[in-house]
DNA sequence: CAAATAGTGTCTCTGAGACAGTATGAG
DNA sequence: CTCATACTGTCTCAGAGACACTATTTG
């Protein structure tokens, strides 16, 4: 019987967290040819009797030291273009993670190199390959689902604030709302929160009231980004 | 200088029109092992110099011997779990293609077994491979979106009327609108459609407007599914 | 006390849906 | 004429945003 044709597959990681109200990738420096020196998302290749999405958890262990995330992992896409990587034909698929702000930095066998970027502080052509593009998908996939799932939630720690969950969006989104709105829609969406029954202490201010995600896994009706209809 | 861990990569296609008040997709019929007989979304091997989106116009040209569709081709998502083909370890890209009905019946090089299908008379297990979830997610994707985008006038020739955009939108969505809204709706959304200036004339009842797309590649204020705020 | 953050109430405006009514063709 | 489809107008209700107001903490 013929064979088939046959290519190189990797997976590449965006991901993000947000932290001292900054949106952070984690990237890393390559300190081999091609692009030496430079950033570029962490990934790796998929191994023959490997899933796709346990190449991707494999990698955000080997990268970040998390076992298992309490974030969210989605497939973005896959990318392809004969040259992107000048060594040989490899096809990338992309997977997109959101993590809570570590306490651990970041640790693991890879992580000597590994280091929290602010997105902002990233420019085109700066990454390895096609990493920006890669980047600018998560990005803009990140910031559509903010609007329509609860996935802003996995940026928090397991029990949040009104509060916590508003710096997110605003940090993601890159503006700022209206904290008594915010309050009103967000506890009024079914099934985005759910009340864990305990408040903050010692905060400034007064005591907040702490929530875990809800049911949901779509938003009726999703939050609205300022700006989309003016 | 070491080798890279190889599999073998393929795009497969789902292909949908609008025809006789229900939304299709195209199959296959395989000729060969594994699933010999049973049918199948349209698909093959990535040429090792070719990239994604031509490998997937090129096996589009090959199954309905459209040269270059009026319609829409977008990567849908990649599929990569080992066993998912008995022969090999097989990752596939897919794509999601929207066309207008054709006039020509599907003609082309692999045509003879190639064939039209309404989704609803299509049920789990039937389909080769992993391809029912395939084209669920095809399905998912086009439903949602037709909300926010004016993706709907792929599934349209060139110039077409409120009523039958509308057609659409019911087809594929699966429900029933109300053609004033809806006419009201469509032609207030800002660059969603641009009158050709032209009318029909000969069908039933008063003579319709004629349109073409316009600029708007998202939709402010979306279209909504009924339902989805009960 | 002032400052800061949490949370509620109320008003206004936009847009979705229900549906009456008018326009213009075919038979 | 009737029937069918295209289009317009009007009403009502829900939800987004602006913003006044109250509540509860720290310093």
């Amino acid at each position: 019987m013929a064979e088939w044709p046959s290519l190189a597959v990797t997976v590449d990681l965006v991901v993000l967290t947000v932290r001292a109200d900054d949106l952070n990738v984690l990237l890393v420096r390559r300190g081999i040819a091609p692009y030496q020196g430079r950033w570029a998302l962490p990934g790796g290749f998929v191994e023959p009797d490997e899933d796709l999405p346990d190449a991707a958890a494999r990698e955000l262990l080997e990268e970040t030291g998390l076992p298992e995330p309490a974030g969210h992992l989605e497939q973005l896409r896959t990318y392809g273009t004969p040259g992107r990587d000048p060594r040989t034909r490899v096809v990338t698929v992309a997977y997109l993670a959101l993590l809570p702000d570590l306490p651990t930095p970041v640790a693991g066998s890879d992580a000597a190199s590994a280091q929290w970027w602010p997105v902002a502080r990233i420019h085109p052509g700066q990454l390895a390959f096609d990493h920006d593009r890669i980047l600018a998908d998560g990005l803009e996939r990140a910031r559509a689902k903010l609007e329509y799932t609860p996935l802003a939630t996995a940026f928090c720690p397991p029990e949040f604030t009104v509060g916590q969950l508003r710096t997110v969006y605003e940090t993601v989104w890159g503006v700022e709302l209206d904290p008594r709105n915010f309050h009103r829609k967000v506890t009024g969406t079914p099934g985005f929160l759910e009340a864990a029954g305990r408040s903050t202490e010692g905060d400034r201010g007064r005591p907040a009231q702490l929530f875990r995600r809800g049911a949901a896994n779509l938003l009726h009706p999703p939050m609205l980004r300022p700006g989309s209809t003016p």
